[in-house]
DNA sequence: TCAAATTAAATTGTACACGATATAAATAGC
DNA sequence: GCTATTTATATCGTGTACAATTTAATTTGA
């Protein structure tokens, strides 16, 4: 048994790039990017923006620093993200009365009737897959950013 | 049983950001990106240039699209990536003399010299780990991979 | 053989991600 | 009450990602 010309790299070289794992996660997290995005441009959304009005959709009203918690992004990811936003009509920020520093986020009336659009997406994009597979996934992949939070905050 | 204040999602909300594994995969690869960063800074790479790296040090002198096929990006991204790392040092791009419309991405000694301080990152990555469980997370991903770029494919 | 089709890479324009820094409001401690 | 610290968001600069278009070289086929 010998390597191929094309890839000489042995089985046990630990930076094969089929070995790891964080390849994979970037991969796959590129490539449903794309497979989402023509859909949620129906909704004239892109793929954060999905996962912001998940979140908003969830409860309405949010402060920009809880909207980042729970998507595991920062100010400078999310405050021009918000601001398109908004320029889309999709949500309002306004500054909390209470605490001058806090900066509500709220969906507009279109904003919330999106919701009914964004129904049908998470069918679409699991159509034809084994469903007990994809939630046995869910739940190791929700260990893993257990994990990585944690790896994350301890550094 | 009632649910929180916090979140008045029901847990059969098809829109549950819990429930998207896409955001699992979204915010494990944004998480795992954030960690690699600052152990590749010391070899003077991001993590997109390392991924770019472990595919050169397994066969030197591929085209852009050879590259591009392997980590699943077009020359949108590679092009202006593979002109910073050949600014920096790492490798050098010359057209091929048998076909001009190729592009032959060759290693410097500098970037095969690399490869040596690359050999510790999996192992600092990975430190504290189950190998065992991240390896059948590594099969379980390979899968995806195909099952997703099919369905590109097939888009 | 030579125009049409194909292929490979570059370019353009938009939208993220992220670390680092800056700004401003609120709170703490004295 | 007043300054030091903390907290919340914004800004800045760099580096990806990606679709769509363009450019140039090669291959095809009548």
């Amino acid at each position: 048994m010998r390597t191929s010309v094309q890839d000489p790299a042995p089985n046990d070289d630990p930076l094969r790039l089929d070995r790891q794992l964080c390849f994979q996660f970037y991969a796959a997290s590129n490539l449903i990017g794309r497979l989402y995005a023509p859909v949620l441009a129906k909704l004239n959304l892109t793929y954060s923006q999905y996962l912001v009005m998940l979140v908003l959709w969830e409860a309405d009203g949010q402060s920009v620093g809880a909207i980042g918690k729970r998507l595991h992004l920062d100010t400078g990811t999310l405050t021009p993200l918000l601001k398109r936003m908004e320029t889309l009509g999709h949500l309002v920020r306004q500054r909390d009365k209470e605490d001058e520093r806090r900066l509500r986020v709220s969906l507009t009336a279109s904003g919330k009737a999106l919701r009914g659009k964004a129904l049908g997406v998470p069918e679409i994009m699991t159509r034809g897959q084994n469903l007990e597979e994809l939630e046995a996934l869910r739940r190791t992949l929700a260990d893993v950013i257990v994990t990585l939070s944690a790896a994350r905050a301890h550094q």
